[in-house]
DNA sequence: TCCAAATACTTTGACGTCCAAGTATTTGTT
DNA sequence: AACAAATACTTGGACGTCAAAGTATTTGGA
């Protein structure tokens, strides 16, 4: 399975050779993507003991950040930028695992509350433990690592509008 | 769509809230990912006039760099780190298109070559001059902010024994 | 030589993502 | 007040990924 190269490297070397344009942001294209599947791999390979997998964890998540435990469908989706359809298949599921509630919004009946259970709330605790314990799957990035490649992610989604206000002093 | 804060910073002040551990590395994985999401679809959207998608424009590239065009359906996953069923999948959509052609191996019964069609080698070159005018969606990445993510991710990579060879030199 | 183990690929099935379309409800404008 | 437009969510369909199981073929020992 381990290759005996860097595949990264070898593409950037194939890119040049056939005269293909770009070769540094190919680079860092592939080296981000490629740095994802690691992590994804690894973290979903560290919930799934615990019943959970990333985008599962990410929304009990953040409802426990809120005073209620409780949040609309839409800002789920919104906040972890999702589309809605995404967010009523883990909401589903989540549902079916007890570890969330749907519940009608007080005032706007266009609008469904997922509310966080008492299950649920132990489950993300655990979860959290879990992916603290490896890191988030960045064990073997050092402290200047994190922070270049935070500045330099930062950078680039500041130029995708990935947010308007510029952002607050990051560590 | 477009958020007034950065979604990052907020999961890191609601991490450090909540007294959960590990923000640092949370907010690393969770930039490499948000960079993912934005990577892919600019990408597949660069992509799609084409009438490609990135998993079957690695495929056709890879193909085009061998001497031949060619290689077995095994080696293509080795290279670009999926799985086998991915590939069967993926080859099976631009076997559809004609861009590429199964033809058994010459002397292994077991093994299927996957072979550049002339429509997939011009396809392929197509999508490399599409990929290359969006800076393969890194556009906003200065040449240092790249080389810094470069660096990181090949940290990560060689802790995850992501190759086993000390790589060469990267520029 | 023979046969278990390894290798190569495909198939099936569980999930995840997005888009497009459909339903319900609320908003904003005339 | 009336109604078109916007908003919120769900549904169904297309694809992508992986894991596990199945088939075919080759390898490597006994």
């Amino acid at each position: 399975m381990t290759l005996d190269f860097d595949p990264i490297d070898e593409a950037a070397a194939n890119w040049r050779g056939a005269g293909w344009a770009a070769v540094d942001a190919m680079t860092a294209a592939t080296s981000i993507t490629r740095a994802h599947q690691i992590l994804s791999g690894r973290i979903d390979a560290a919930l799934a003991p615990v019943g959970l997998n990333f985008s599962r964890f990410e929304v009990l998540a953040l409802l426990s950040f809120t005073k209620e435990g409780e949040l609309p469908l839409g800002k789920v989706g919104d906040r972890l930028q999702v589309h809605p359809a995404s967010v009523t298949n883990t909401v589903n599921r989540l549902e079916a695992d007890g570890l969330v509630a749907r519940k009608p919004h007080p005032t706007d009946r266009r609008t469904t509350l997922a509310v966080l259970t008492r299950d649920g709330r132990r489950r993300v605790e655990q979860a959290a433990v879990a992916l603290a314990e490896i890191e988030f799957g960045v064990a073997g990035l050092t402290g200047d690592g994190r922070r270049s490649v935070d500045a330099a992610i930062l950078e680039l989604r500041v130029a995708a509008s990935d947010f308007v206000a510029p952002p607050s002093q990051r560590r």
